[in-house]
DNA sequence: CGCGCTTCTGAGCCTTTTCTGAGATCTCCG
DNA sequence: CGGAGATCTCAGAAAAGGCTCAGAAGCGCG
């Protein structure tokens, strides 16, 4: 399971019900923590309140359009990322929502799979980084070279370490043989034992259990 | 002087010289400047030393792929924007190139208004004027070049402290390489320890906490 | 012109990373 | 159980990366 703490907080507005409990029944499955509003007027006071890291905001909204909700929070500077989604996919209508605020811009019917690829596109930009792959209970950061465990401390790894780290976490639970870790993270040149030496440094930082030791084959993690 | 006369600068990637060409010459126009690439290769050699506020990449690209040069932009630690173009425009395709790192994804044939308008939402966080940027505890005042530490006092910084402490400012938590530092602050033809340099005094006026240094990466601002 | 501030260079020193290799320890299997 | 091969541990050398700073050159101002 990922952290309940720091799950990334989307504000929805939609007034489609129907929609809008698909897509929360959706987010949610992803790991995001949702608020939902079913009209302008109540996603503005949600959005001038809440902390979100994203929203989603339908363009057609009772009491107060889509457009105009998102005009209204930039205007008291609420810099949030917005995804506009709309049944409007004109030229202008892309062009008109791009340019009163929104971030990205959607045009329904959507696929679900694209909206989540763009909310995760969205989400990237504010954590600046966060992009991580799962590691057992942490997680490795891909930008910043860093393991962050589940309390939320902060390893830095060095070059040789991150690569190494990733090259097995790229694929948890195979078995990779050393000759293919050499390869991949290390010069042709370098001796037989380089791999064990950077595991052993691996343990030494991240703990014993991080990388298992599959006997005559390799190593292997995301094995509890 | 205001940097108002500054314009916003694309690196745009692009095989088919005729399109290649055409959207220079539109984005001209619309007052950007412009930076071309004909193959993956050159892409990534600008794009990794260049100071760029957007980058335009054709997916399909000679030499280097677009989605790798991609990928290889964002294992530098480069968070520049980029809006992908591409004449794959399956869902898969789409979902593909936005988590491979691009912040939007326009599928060919696209129309050029769109274009603009996806370009200006990308740009226009790093485009507005704010009178302060926080910086950690304390904040950068923008008008004065001054840091306001947290207990009221305030010091001064010359302009090219002012300039690389801006930029790391702008994107608090991101890591930026020497490089892009180093042709976003200073002179090209500059020495190569320059931005060590001023990181040093920085350090020196403001604390050794202020910058933190990614080894092998770059530097960094933002983190406790 | 002289003064103080800023910018830049480069050399020397320090820290971190990378890699080697050798002895200790473990695992498998007869 | 015992031995061969695999794996672990770790010290230390070499290289890479980073830090510090003195001094030269440039700029603006009185």
């Amino acid at each position: 399971m990922h952290d309940g703490a720091n799950k990334p907080r989307v504000l929805l507005v939609e007034d489609d019900r129907e929609l809008a409990g698909m897509l929360a029944e959706l987010l949610a499955d992803e790991g995001y923590e949702i608020d939902a509003a079913h009209d302008g007027q109540r996603g503005l006071h949600l959005g001038l309140t809440g902390r979100y890291d994203v929203m989603i905001i339908d363009r057609r909204l009772p009491v107060l359009d889509g457009l105009e909700l998102l005009r209204r929070l930039r205007a008291r500077a609420v810099t949030t990322r917005v995804l506009v989604l709309s049944a409007l996919g004109e030229l202008a209508d892309r062009v008109g929502g791009l340019d009163a605020g929104a971030d990205d811009y959607l045009v329904k019917p959507f696929e679900a799979e694209e909206l989540l690829a763009r909310l995760r596109a969205l989400s990237r930009r504010d954590l600046e980084g966060a992009e991580c792959l799962p590691l057992g209970a942490a997680a490795l950061d891909l930008r910043r070279h860093e393991v962050v465990l589940p309390r939320g401390e902060r390893i830095t790894l060095s070059g040789r370490e991150f690569e190494l780290l990733r090259t097995l976490a790229q694929r948890p639970k195979a078995i990779h043989p050393r000759a293919v870790l050499r390869t991949r993270v290390f010069a042709d040149s370098t001796g037989e034992s380089i791999v064990d030496t950077y595991v052993y440094y691996l343990r030494r930082k991240l703990g014993r259990d991080v990388v298992r030791t599959v006997h005559g084959l390799g190593y292997q993690i995301g094995v509890v």
